[in-house]
RNA sequence: GCAGGCGUGGCGAAAUUGGUAGACGCACUAGACUUAGGAUCUAGCGCCUCACGGCAUGGGGGUUCAAGUCCCUUCGCCUGCACCA
């Protein structure tokens, strides 16, 4: 009986002490293979089933690679600045890297009890000096090159709290803790410029093999939209402002404008009479969160400001109104409304009275705005235009010529909020000079080294916890900036660093970088399709351009797996814990082994499936079945012709399934040959030794053990990959389909790639079919060699 | 509302991309071995029918000699975005 306990553990010492997994990342004599997972945050909870699945996903394909003489890096490390230890921290009084430290140790322990095929020299941990040194390095010269900047922007702000929340912080516009008035504030934040690369971010993904649903979601998130910048004069007071159009050809529909109403022009422009309502309106919208201000189906506002904008064609006077469904942060933050062709405009100006002025025919105007195509009508010069392209292009050629407007590009994507006012964060290496100017710091300066603190609560002021280290943030020639960075910071470059973790001269070598990236495997959760995902894109295009980064996408090809779920099919978790598994107990009671394949087999690797305890006994019942077939005396020297074709086949399908991340008919072809042999009572040593380093990837441990009961010595990791031979794999006999009219009604024996004619002869032949033809007429046949054939009767 | 995806036995799922639907596993049934078995082995197992046969891939329609696969339509579920001008 195989004793799995003792066989692992003997394992993974092994392992250990031999540094088998160990890459040596200067050897170029062999094709690279980088193989990645998603490094995790060291919470306090355990590792789940989710983190297993996708990790045993890479490592059965790292550990083909490296038997098919690729070298592999297969590194692990861990996203270990974060709210949690700082929290702990806030709670305990202690510093939040011990809690940090020991939870990463338990995490390891875990990682290594799944027997998953780490090279720990490489590991990274983003909390260290060592590491975060390279991450303020690479904010320092996004600061230099001007994408890194403090900017002017609304946040949510708390005045109790004394703090800017996230928009999940807030609930019915007051703050999640405590319940106090959540207002929307503009501030001074430290911000990446993500739409300067919206278009190499949307270029990019044609060239990486990703899943179409994370492609479409980053196109979405990136949200490019076409069209045109207009400007509109404020009349009498010489000022001007723009809006943002995709439909500019609509240009002599418009009847009224709307601004934002953070909108810098609103208070300028209004009104005495309508002063007290703009004010008012204003301040209502700052106390609404922005999911508040999102919500849909809820009812249009809106405010008259008493001044009129200028139409750029026919100097038509156009009532500016402020509403809140016009965004601040997209476009220009003002809008020309088009009541007849836009249905949001249509619903504003239904509301307050405005004018509609259709300009595009259509017989169907009763359900609100048409927004289809048609011909152009009250539209001076492009009456009788009836295409929309042209029509655009005609309208931006007049606006162009008359300078009151432009082509535009615009993009949805938003700068990325970079500071924190937290603790346990990279802080950002930046002086701030008495004159109000700002410098980062050198080189030499950096790592710039978290302080340590009594207290690492924020303070009432809202500053960050950093500001209570006052001889730390003082310099000579200023203070430091106290706020953090954000958590996705150390994550959006770590793959850079497994290369050469630990350079202390720069962030990785050059030489090296350009040997081993891009990432030729990306595995992790889906719900890094925007965060993570995105600004790692940009991180490492914005290196590629400083020639830093050798490629111009990190990650070639990137694979979700999809989330264990309960066995009741919903989501483990606090909500159900007697539908939680934890993996520990799986690995405790059955082996890891059995856990490993067990999560191949369940189903596609993308998939959502449910956990099923039979199903598990069922991969420990498969692996003893395998045990005991190596321990048999079916075990011989002597060939065997009726495995022969079975075996080539198995190394194939599982070869190319490993390849595809087919984990889980990988295995069943597996179980076929086993039971295969099984019936065949003999196991020619050659497939013996074939199949083992087929199960190995998945199965470990127990092929390991397997290997030396086989007489050998050491570990199986770099034994050659089988071979097959295609001629052998193929099959020679064909049970194939006899169908009468589309209905299956008899089955015939050929030879592979017999003639049609002695296919047909052999299915005529057939009584069944015989039975069936008598009396009928045969219309047609139709035969398909090696596949079907099918008599078509009347 | 928009975008992407999914829908196959009692359950998890396969299906060479238009060619014998249900491989493999779980569960279940019967039998063998056994003091016993929740171990192992053998056989059966989509539904209806004693059978011949018929019906089956969410529903309806179509293309085709042939459809889980392609087209149209409809229903249901999941994920993301959500007043983006």
């Amino acid at each position: 009986m195989y004793n799995f306990i003792e066989n692992e553990k003997k394992w993974q010492k092994y392992w250990e002490e031999n540094h088998t997994f160990c890459t040596d990342i200067w050897d170029f004599s062999k094709p690279k293979y980088y193989a990645l997972d998603m490094f995790p945050y060291p919470s306090g909870v355990a590792l789940h089933c989710g983190h297993v699945e996708g990790y045993t996903a890479t490592d059965v394909v790292a550990r083909m690679k490296r038997m098919q003489g690729y070298n592999v890096l297969h590194p692990m490390g861990f996203d270990s600045f974060g709210l949690p230890a700082e929290q702990y921290a806030i709670k305990t009084g202690n510093h939040p890297e011990g809690f940090t430290k020991k939870n990463i140790e338990t995490f390891k322990s875990q990682l290594k009890l799944v027997g998953l095929s780490y090279d720990w020299d490489k590991e990274i941990s983003t909390c260290e000096p060592e590491y975060y040194k390279w991450t303020q390095w690479i904010f320092k010269q996004l600061y230099n090159d001007g994408i890194a900047k403090l900017k002017d922007m609304p946040v949510n702000w708390c005045e109790e709290l004394g703090t800017v929340l996230a928009n999940d912080e807030i609930i019915d516009g007051k703050s999640e803790r405590g319940g106090f008035p959540v207002v929307r504030k503009n501030m001074k934040q430290w911000v990446i410029d993500m739409p300067k690369y919206a278009e190499h971010l949307l270029d990019g993904l044609n060239e990486v093999d990703w899943p179409l649903s994370t492609k479409e979601i980053q196109r979405n998130w990136i949200g490019k939209s076409t069209g045109a910048l207009i400007d509109f004069e404020v009349e009498g007071f010489g000022s001007k402002f723009s809006v943002f159009t995709t439909r500019p050809d609509t240009l002599f529909g418009v009847t009224y404008c709307v601004l934002a109403p953070e909108h810098e022009l609103v208070e300028k422009i209004m009104s005495d009479s309508m002063k007290d309502a703009v004010l008012q309106y204003k301040k209502e919208c700052a106390c609404k969160s922005e999911l508040e201000r999102t919500e849909l189906n809820k009812e249009k506002t809106g405010v008259f400001t008493g001044a009129y904008a200028v139409h750029p064609i026919n100097g038509k006077l156009l009532p500016i109104w402020i509403s809140d469904y016009v965004l601040a942060s997209y476009g220009t933050g003002a809008i020309m409304a088009v009541p007849a062709h836009d249905t949001r405009d249509y619903e504003f100006a239904s509301k307050f009275e405005l004018e509609i002025i259709p300009v595009i025919e259509s017989s169907n105007f009763e359900d609100g705005a048409y927004t289809g195509d048609g011909k152009y009508i009250n539209s001076d010069f492009l009456n009788g235009f009836s295409d929309k392209v042209s029509a655009i292009d005609e309208m931006i050629r007049w606006l162009e010529e008359n300078h009151c407007g432009s082509r535009k590009v615009n993009y949805r994507l938003r700068d990325w909020i970079f500071a924190r006012q937290r603790y346990w964060g990279e802080p950002i290496p930046i002086v701030h000079h008495e004159d109000g100017s700002m410098e980062a710091l050198s080189d030499k300066e950096l790592p710039l080294v978290l302080p340590e603190l009594e207290d690492y609560s924020p303070s009432k002021s809202g500053d960050s916890p950093l500001s209570k280290a006052t001889s730390w943030i003082t310099r000579e020639n200023g203070k430091l900036e106290t706020s953090t960075m954000p958590g996705s910071a150390g994550s959006s470059w770590y793959y850079l660093r497994y290369i050469d973790p630990h350079n202390d001269k720069e962030l990785a070598n050059k030489e090296l970088l350009k040997h081993w990236m891009p990432v030729d495997l990306y595995v992790g959760g889906p719900e890094h399709a925007v965060g993570h995902l995105l600004y790692s894109r940009m991180w490492n295009y914005y290196l590629y351009e400083k020639g830093i980064a050798p490629t111009k996408e990190p990650f070639q090809k990137l694979v979700h797996q999809g989330m264990i779920l309960g066995s009741n099919g919903i989501k483990m978790g606090k909500r159900y814990p007697e539908y939680s598994v934890n993996p520990n107990d799986i690995i405790r009671d059955y082996g890891a082994d059995t856990l490993r394949l067990y999560e191949m087999f369940m189903g596609p690797l993308e998939a959502d499936k449910p956990w099923s305890q039979n199903g598990v006994e069922g991969a420990k019942k498969f692996l003893d079945r395998v045990w005991r077939l190596y321990e048999s005396d079916m075990i011989s020297s002597q060939e065997n012709k009726n495995l022969e074709q079975i075996y080539h086949q198995t190394v194939k399908k599982v070869t190319n399934d490993y390849e595809t991340l087919n984990f889980n008919t990988a295995i069943s072809q597996m179980m076929v040959f086993v039971n295969a042999v099984y019936k065949e009572n003999i196991f020619p040593k050659s497939y013996a030794e074939g199949f083992v380093k087929l199960l190995n990837p998945i199965a470990p441990f127990i092929t390991e053990e397997i290997w030396q009961t086989l007489g050998y010595e050491g570990t199986i990791a770099y034994e050659p990959w089988p071979t097959y031979d295609e001629a052998k794999a193929e099959v020679q006999e064909v049970t194939i389909g006899v169908q009468i009219n589309g209905k299956l009604r008899a089955e015939i024996q050929i030879q592979k790639d017999e003639k049609e004619e002695s296919i047909l002869n052999k299915a005529l032949e057939h009584e069944n079919v015989k039975k069936y033809l008598d009396g009928k007429e045969v219309i047609k046949t139709i035969v398909i060699p090696n596949r079907i054939v099918n008599i078509v009767i009347k």
